[in-house]
DNA sequence: TTGATATATATCATATTTGACATATATTTT
DNA sequence: AAAATATATGTCAAATATGATATATATCAA
């Protein structure tokens, strides 16, 4: 796994350090982690240019500021479930969805 | 909500039906059970396309033949996680997974 | 039909995800 | 700077998802 990719998954939560070359990650693990990274970033992407606090989301996702605050920092605890319903709270479309999946 | 959709909804083991007027899901819900729907018929199609049992799918996802069934039967309890992992371990890429969700 | 193989459905103990809460730390406003 | 507001992080009980198992029901070949 190159450096840049290892970075941002140990920026949000993941331990993919000494293990690398033992515990290497299969091509659909990683594709799945790169999945729940892109669309974490997008959450608060799409939350702040509707200029909502975490705790305005919280409320129409029916969750708390916590929480928010975990999904946007792509914490492990945080299922695609959730992600997606993030931003389908935020007014995003599923061809909107489909766009975010391709970028990056 | 429509009949089509309803009926489709209720096939997959949701109970939508008489309480829809006071108890109408959001645009929100509708578009994540939408999602979930799609990705459920998706991941039958990829499996029969790469002439997979249900067996087999289920051991490459470290899963059960009987979890499998309840995947492509859009059974409530499962996730968008587990439906989006088993395209992965079908083989799908990050961007057929994209056009997956604008088609239908 | 009978046997073999594939899929569907129900149940359940365990694992993971969840909202809530407390509280620390940034960031902005006055 | 101080106060107010926003975000981050840790913990935990409750809710939900999970693989496993048993078993029912298709589907198909002999």
């Amino acid at each position: 796994m190159n450096t840049k990719k290892k970075k941002l998954l140990e920026a949000a939560g993941w331990r993919v350090g000494s293990t690398d070359d033992f515990l290497s990650l299969t091509k659909e693990e990683a594709a799945y982690i790169d999945l729940k990274i892109t669309l974490s970033k997008k959450v608060r992407q799409c939350r702040e240019r509707e200029n909502l606090t975490q705790t305005q989301l919280a409320e129409s996702l029916k969750s708390s500021q916590s929480r928010v605050a975990k999904i946007e920092a792509g914490d492990p605890s945080v299922s695609v479930d959730l992600l997606i319903r993030s931003l389908f709270a935020l007014g995003v479309t599923k061809s909107e969805l489909a766009k975010i999946l391709v970028s990056q």
